[in-house]
DNA sequence: TTTTCGACGGAATTACTGAAACAGTCGAAT
DNA sequence: ATTCGACTGTTTCAGTAATTCCGTCGAAAA
């Protein structure tokens, strides 16, 4: 089991890069304090992944396909979709305060946000929006979502929770394009019809 | 009429002010710039504002006075409400697109988010509340909305508008300290319910 | 053979300094 | 009452020196 221990290792390096990583972000930390964390030598982290920057993707991603498989066997048990989407919201706002500074670090200075976080942070909300999808699939076919087009509100139901201005900040060089604006207007109003039916009273 | 002179002049500078200011922000504006649009000296600028501080706060109280007062008088006129709260959420989203860069600055670099400019917009942003309820208000007594508590539904259905990351920027230091990240937490969770009763199938 | 580490090189970040830009003033001119 | 050129003190910025920190390597330990 000699293998058993590396990962042991492996482990606890990941551990102690996502306690620093999720409060003081990324370029704030130093490969020498994670090392001293757990008694090591900075060189010795060399040993198990070759880059500062491939450490990091791996513990969003650790954190992100855990996440991921909770809601995917959350829908695979085929609980009614109400308690699902409910389920999924609930669990989303629990993702998000495990990698608290490390997702809001994507909407503070533009030096955080390098190419390859991008990619990630992108690949992550892709397979949410899918998640999302077979739920609202789901309920649409049992007849207990009211909706016409589960792929289209998908998306909408993540730009709420994304936040509209969150979209507006994703847009290159934290600029107003007009390609930008037009999505954020079109989502924007789609987003005030679902609030209208929201609190409308049932007929 | 030597004051309606004053003012037209006060006018031109408020607007050459305004389309810099909407366009570059804050502090990539100079007085120079903003003097040389209207043909003056910059020294002229000081005779109708104090400080170039007090010119970009009376832009944006011109043009949020201007949003507040016809969202009020849309009120008086009593239309139906669930009219009103979409043409509330429409006028908005139109007034944005006004003060779009002015407004994104809020929540990009820390050196714009000046203490006077908060205080502006947390201002402005209590009294969207309270328009914000008094249509609540009238679309519960006139048992249009299904809503329990107007007061409390304005601040989410802002909040949904404001989206939840920008509260989380909002907060001191961009850091989420367990306080801001409770009310987030809370906050995301009624939004939850807001968007389940939008999609729900009415019985 | 696998894992750890001290010591080092080079790239990037920070701290520093002098020059340029800018907010705001003042007194004269209109 | 209004405009403006010329000036001042502060802030911003570009350029540079000093430092930090990522990542490597060869030796040592297990």
């Amino acid at each position: 089991m000699t293998e058993q221990l590396s990962s042991e290792k492996q482990a606890a390096i990941l551990d102690a890069a996502r306690k620093r990583f999720a409060y003081y972000g990324f370029s704030k930390v130093t490969m020498d304090e994670i090392a001293a964390d757990i008694g090591m030598g900075k060189a010795s982290l060399y040993y198990y992944f070759p880059t500062k920057e491939s450490l990091f993707q791996e513990v969003v991603r650790q954190e992100s396909n855990q996440f991921l498989g909770d809601i995917q066997s959350m829908i695979d048990d085929r609980i009614k979709p109400c308690d699902m989407l409910r389920q999924y919201a609930l669990r989303r706002i629990e993702h998000f305060k495990n990698l608290a500074n490390l997702r809001a670090l994507q909407f503070q200075q533009n030096s955080e946000v390098r190419l390859p976080f991008v990619e990630l942070f992108n690949d992550f909300k892709k397979q949410e929006v899918n998640l999302l999808q077979q739920i609202l699939v789901i309920g649409k076919k049992s007849g207990e979502f009211a909706i016409s087009d589960p792929q289209h509100s998908a998306v909408i139901v993540m730009q709420m929770l994304y936040g509209p201005r969150a979209w507006i900040l994703h847009s290159r060089e934290n600029k107003l394009d007009e390609e930008t604006f037009l999505a954020f207007e079109q989502s924007a109003k789609e987003i005030v019809e679902i609030i209208l039916n929201g609190i409308k009273k049932r007929k």
